[in-house]
DNA sequence: GTCTATAAATCGATAGAC
DNA sequence: GTCTATCGATTTATAGAC
């Protein structure tokens, strides 16, 4: 029976999808160990076992999650690099490309408080962190831009690697800050490219 | 027997210090719900069922350890406002002070790693977060140092709040990924004051 | 005050009916 | 494909010996 082979495959797949996207919402509120797989059974709206027919573990679902959001990071990247030909316009799309992920609540937001969460941890799926040593490398690629937009003039002579960390950081904060509903909104992105800017400025004091 | 009373008042508290020193490790490296007593009792060098005869529970090591983090904060605040008079060097010493303390690996940066799971985590006890609605409140302290600097032209003239929330971002971020090894030292804090410099940086594109 | 042993509860994962 | 019931392992917290 081809026909309901095809409906089952399509079926699969829309589970898979709820319950990544459940998994996702629950994962950034509670993190990996103080989520229970009941919790992102409810969420998704299906029973406890019905998970265990689609993903192997929890780590599983978790580490696919983290797959995809570096996947994510990786093609943003890949964008605003193509978008624009100078450096310091492809840091700005960047910032605000990413606040806006962040401000409207898509998973692109959410993506970058897991990618946290599974920097820091120490409890993810061992493999999960592979991503991020993978080909694509989205902090090396961060680090490059900068450093053209210094040859051109148009960010400051700082050390890459530091203004790169800096950035990141800020970025990473206020997507955790945002989606704990610490704050209600996120900030004009121009005070984070003030960081970059090439003009050292004076201080009135 | 009052010599003795005392000796064992003396132990008591430096058993909990030990207690609280050792949680406050793992809980940063692993989050609340991912730790174990019997991870604590292990860093402390005790048993397990020793930690119950100095605390209740593990909520409640975690909601005295949130409780300190605050306080310090709190000091640290009070500290850079009696030692500068210029809003622009009370930020500047908060800054360094705060990188310092990351770099050090002391306790103070630990707290500061505590806070931002406290805030963001939402599944450490209720009544930890209390701390930060009660009449210290360093986040509206950052924002009132942040006001006085605009009105000396010391800081650029933008939303005060976007301010606080960008630079607190960043703070935290930096000490996450310090913390967790993912960086191996903390950026010149110069780079993150950047962001409140009066002067409007040209960009030279 | 400190330990070992254990009770009680929770949760990830599986088995089997429908 | 989906659900309910349950196993097995882990962990918090307690009880009692020393």
């Amino acid at each position: 029976m081809p026909r309901s082979e095809e409906a089952n495959i399509q079926i699969k797949d829309e589970r898979q999808r709820r319950i990544l996207s459940s998994a996702l919402k629950v994962f950034i509120r509670k993190g990996f160990a103080a989520t229970k797989i009941s919790d992102i059974a409810v969420e998704a709206g299906m029973s406890n076992g019905l998970m265990y027919h689609y993903f192997q573990s929890k780590e599983e679902i978790y580490a696919e999650l983290v797959r995809r959001a570096a996947t994510f990071s990786r093609r943003l990247l890949e964008q605003v690099q193509a978008d624009s030909s100078e450096p310091i316009d492809q840091l700005r799309a960047l910032a605000v490309r990413i606040f806006q992920t962040v401000e409207q609540q898509q998973a692109g937001g959410h993506y970058f408080v897991l990618i946290l969460e599974a920097m820091t941890s120490g409890v993810y799926p061992a493999q999960a962190i592979d991503c991020q040593h993978g080909s694509g490398r989205p902090f090396e690629a961060l680090v490059g831009i900068i450093e053209e937009g210094q040859r051109r003039g148009q960010v400051v002579q700082a050390d890459p690697a530091q203004l790169a960390v800096t950035f990141f950081s800020a970025v990473v904060g206020l997507a955790l800050l945002k989606m704990s509903g610490t704050i209600r909104s996120m900030p004009d992105p121009e005070l984070l490219m003030r960081v970059f800017s090439a003009a050292s400025p004076a201080v009135a004091s």
